[in-house]
DNA sequence: CTGTTAGCGCGTTCAG
DNA sequence: CTGAACGCGCTAACAG
């Protein structure tokens, strides 16, 4: 017995089914909630009428008097990038086995855009936020001060202690790649970072810094950030002062930057990894499949998702504000080798 | 004069304000909603103290009593690839210029899990649905149906002509591939598809054949399917075969099996694009700057997700259910170019 | 164990 | 032009 056609504003309620079986609505509430004391017969009997009926309660009444709505608000700058889409699926994933629902935002990076979004998650009822790689301590004040619920950020290391928070420890992860970096003999290092993700970025490049400190002491160390529009972009412009500060070894920012940067390289007659090594960070999907497979930094991106989730729960159960850090894998590939002499040209300063 | 510290539990209502400005809360909500009958000194004394008290209307109750709630429901296998990060990314953006909310939803290709999300979409009282190629006519019937809301389906081609749908013109697309090669001098093709996607697969499978059959109608076609767990296993696999039948010319359900085929026939001795050329399908942010950057079909990824939404819409306010053709563009880099022989071994059934 | 009542925050009559 | 009253669907408190 199936329910029958009813149109989208004429769902089945309580009402609808106390009536066929002939008790009050709030019996049924509690019939359908397993609540305190129900009878074993009536509590059957209308679990079967709300199934014939094809009855779903209506969240929405539901939040408006138990005031919680279930619901997680998600900040992003954009879903579209594959770091995001990670990050959010493992969120979605997690929050979905938690029977919560989240709610999608995207501040495109714009001030305006986030003061719209904190308003609307308002508007909404959200019972926690989420911040996903926005890398400003005045948003995560924004969110946690106009809302007044618990507030997680995903993927960014922040220094003040009592923000919750799920990062990767780019230090441990960095100081791998150096290690193995320095090992293979390379002494001229190059960071490729980017502009517009300023915290994490510094937090990578400065992680990098102390591990030749420490490794490499007497090696060279430049820095190159430049403002294109895409990373892929960003690597490819890094290539030119690359070659010409004869750099033998770059680690990248992300492993976009990786591929722009080697696409570019190749091109100009640089050979990776013979001439120049390339680390990335990220482990996108498809790096291990790249023509010359990159070596990179794994960041475990949906299981950061999955976890601010946790977070944000446990909060929300009652617990502290904690913070988790995960860790970076150094997944060593074909963009690394030894550093060989260059044959033709392109040396120091030339 | 901002609004003091108050829990999430203890928001401002119109009552709040109906009181701080000495009016029926009635009053208030005309006020807010720009209503008809209303003094303009009523109307600016209470939106001034709405917005010192920092007041923003529950979307919950407002959703009860108007039984509309704004929120358009998505569904999608998943929101970690890249294509459907695009697609969704699109969504997010034009719903929520349009003053709507997404409630997401990942299947996972599951159809228990698919009833699940009918089901929550039906507590939720979305007030549309998006489904995002779930290759199955069963999935669009179960939310037709449960649902009794508006369904649009983006990204697969259903001949059924009630079904509104946004899509790629495959055929076009393709056809305007195998032009391209059959120019460059290829007679010797694969199609490389998936398994798990029968509906598109088969649309694109089918627009090659014919494409061929038209243009090069004596030329040799295989297709090539493996059941592999990701796309870029896929295109893996798929080398060997290729190698095999002495196959010059590659055309790839998408570009993750391009790039696992690419990378399986650099490793294996063929040289692409000298013995193999290879098409992708999609243009993902990537393919441009692969070491062999990648010729390939652009599909307008987040102009599909912009347009689900403004169909829905439409639908919403009152309009038919619409189809419409978004058209893929060809992209010609450097994995095409003219078939040379190989060198050494490897010919067809060696 | 079950029925009654009230109220969550807002929009919408219908009177005034 | 504004106030009073009702209902959206559900849960919770209190009776019986």
């Amino acid at each position: 017995m199936n329910e029958p056609d009813r149109r989208k504003d004429d769902q089945v309620s309580i009402y609808d089914i106390a009536r066929a079986a002939g008790v009050n609505p709030s019996t049924v509430s509690r019939a359908l909630n397993n609540r305190d004391r129900i009878g074993t017969a009536t509590r059957t009997k209308i679990l079967r009428i709300a199934e014939d009926l094809g009855y779903q309660p209506s969240a929405i009444a539901r939040s408006l008097t138990t005031r919680r709505t279930n619901t997680i608000g998600v900040v992003a700058p954009s879903l579209g990038d594959p770091y995001m889409a990670k990050v959010v699926d493992g969120i979605e994933q997690q929050a979905g086995d938690r029977d919560y629902r989240v709610l999608f935002s995207t501040s495109r990076r714009d001030p305006d855009r986030e003061l719209t979004i904190a308003n609307n998650f308002q508007r909404h009822r959200v019972d926690a936020v989420i911040i996903v790689a926005t890398h400003f301590r005045r948003t995560y004040r924004l969110f946690e001060t106009t809302l007044n619920v618990p507030v997680v950020l995903v993927g960014q290391e922040d220094p003040s202690s009592d923000i919750a928070l799920v990062a990767v420890d780019d230090r441990a992860a960095i100081r791998d790649s150096v290690s193995h970096l320095v090992g293979l003999g390379h002494r001229r290092f190059a960071f490729v970072g980017v502009d517009d993700r300023p915290f994490s970025n510094d937090a990578r490049a400065r992680a990098f810094r102390e591990a030749i400190g420490e490794l490499a002491p007497n090696a060279m160390i430049t820095e190159i950030t430049r403002s294109e529009v895409t990373d892929l972009e960003r690597g490819t412009a890094s290539c030119l002062e690359i070659r010409d500060a004869g750099i033998t070894a770059a680690q990248c920012y992300n492993d976009m930057i990786a591929v722009g940067l080697i696409g570019a390289a190749l091109r100009s007659g640089l050979d990776v990894p013979g001439h120049l090594s390339v680390v990335g960070y990220d482990d996108l999907d498809i790096s291990a499949y790249l023509p010359i497979p990159l070596t990179t930094v794994r960041q475990p991106r949906e299981e950061l998702g999955r976890t601010a989730v946790d977070l944000v729960l446990a909060i929300l159960e009652g617990g502290p504000r904690s913070r988790s850090f995960m860790t970076g894998q150094l997944v060593v590939r074909e963009t690394t080798a030894p550093p060989k002499n260059r044959k033709n040209g392109a040396q120091p300063g030339t």
